[in-house]
DNA sequence: GTCTATAAAGTGATAGAC
DNA sequence: GTCTATCACTTTATAGAC
């Protein structure tokens, strides 16, 4: 609680092989449509050509490639978060922050957001401590103080961003123009509640 | 488009037996915590202590059972939607249905919500025609007239009272608590963007 | 409305050859 | 790093008795 010495330290480097960025790659498009549970190692070694051995190879169980997997998309945001982290504070650094969960949200679209909904990927994010420290650093630079009710605010703001790329509706709109409506509702979102 | 002609009709009156009360209430609970994928018919069975052959009578496939899980969620908006509906404009009416949106999602908590993102139900909500009338109906009321900007700011909305419901942190909140805060934070959110 | 029994297919995972 | 082959198990789904 108090204050979390979270230092503004590098989590996810891990670097991948050609090997294995190919079946990340194809595994993230399977989850997107059918969930982590409707996707199996036959149905992302069919995806690349290659056989079910060839994935097990790379990653040994199923949480070890979803573990990967969600390594793979937080460390998009990790070099915005130790920016903001280090320039304490000023609200300029949340700004652009933000601006960067959105970006990597627009981008990613499906792919990124229907990961984050899955039952297996919320059981490893409370499960696995690196994650649960990540989402402790991200959120209390983008609400602020971490109260209660701001890291609440800030799990919404997720959620409503998550929501907004899947939707069919925003699938017609360019990414400029989405990215436009997303941060204008989100920063009004944030700056509502927090000191 | 232009106009849409959805009058106020009651779509989800669709009365279950004991039986099949049972066998959703079960599957409710499992799926929240496994996803529509990750929960059998065997584990549904066990729940209530009946064999498979016994939840297959009631379903003969899965996707009748989800269909029947979605329209029992959505039957518990639908009598505060009419009234909006038949109160065309009103900005009390409108009002009314988001508190209904609030209190729903706050006694159910995990249950309506896993639903809500898991692929399966995604795809189902795409495919029956049903659905999506409603979904129309109930995003027209929430934020007035649908524009495409409107009808993506309600989906916003819903996912982030959705995420706001199954979060760790809203878990240790009690019901009027929660309902308070997720109340003026849709307020302020909805009241942003429309006409 | 519930049971036993069964079929056909798919699942995660491993052993061992090349 | 990829293959073939195999394991034990679970899955959806059906047939037919009570």
């Amino acid at each position: 609680m108090s204050s979390p010495a979270n230092a503004p330290v590098r989590q996810f480097s891990t670097p991948v092989t050609a090997a294995q960025g190919r079946i990340l790659d194809a595994a993230l498009d399977l989850i997107a449509i059918h969930g982590v549970t409707g996707t199996s190692y036959q149905m992302i070694a069919d995806a690349i050509g290659i056989t079910k051995a060839g994935v097990y190879r790379q990653y040994k169980a199923k949480d070890d490639l979803v573990i990967a997997l969600i390594e793979k998309q937080l460390g998009q945001l990790e070099d915005a978060l130790i920016v903001a982290e280090l320039s304490e504070g000023l609200p300029r650094a949340r700004s652009m922050l933000l601006s960067t969960v959105v970006d990597v949200a627009v981008a990613e679209r499906q792919r990124a957001s229907t990961l984050q909904f899955d039952p297996v990927v919320a059981r490893l994010l409370a499960e696995h401590p690196p994650f649960q420290r990540f989402n402790e650093r991200l959120y209390c630079v983008l609400v602020g103080n971490s109260s209660e009710e701001g890291q609440l605010v800030a799990a919404m703001l997720s959620g409503a961003v998550a929501v907004a790329v899947t939707h069919p509706l925003s699938t017609q709109m360019d990414d400029d123009a989405l990215r436009a409506l997303l941060l204008k509702q989100a920063r009004a979102f944030i700056n509502l509640d927090v000191s």
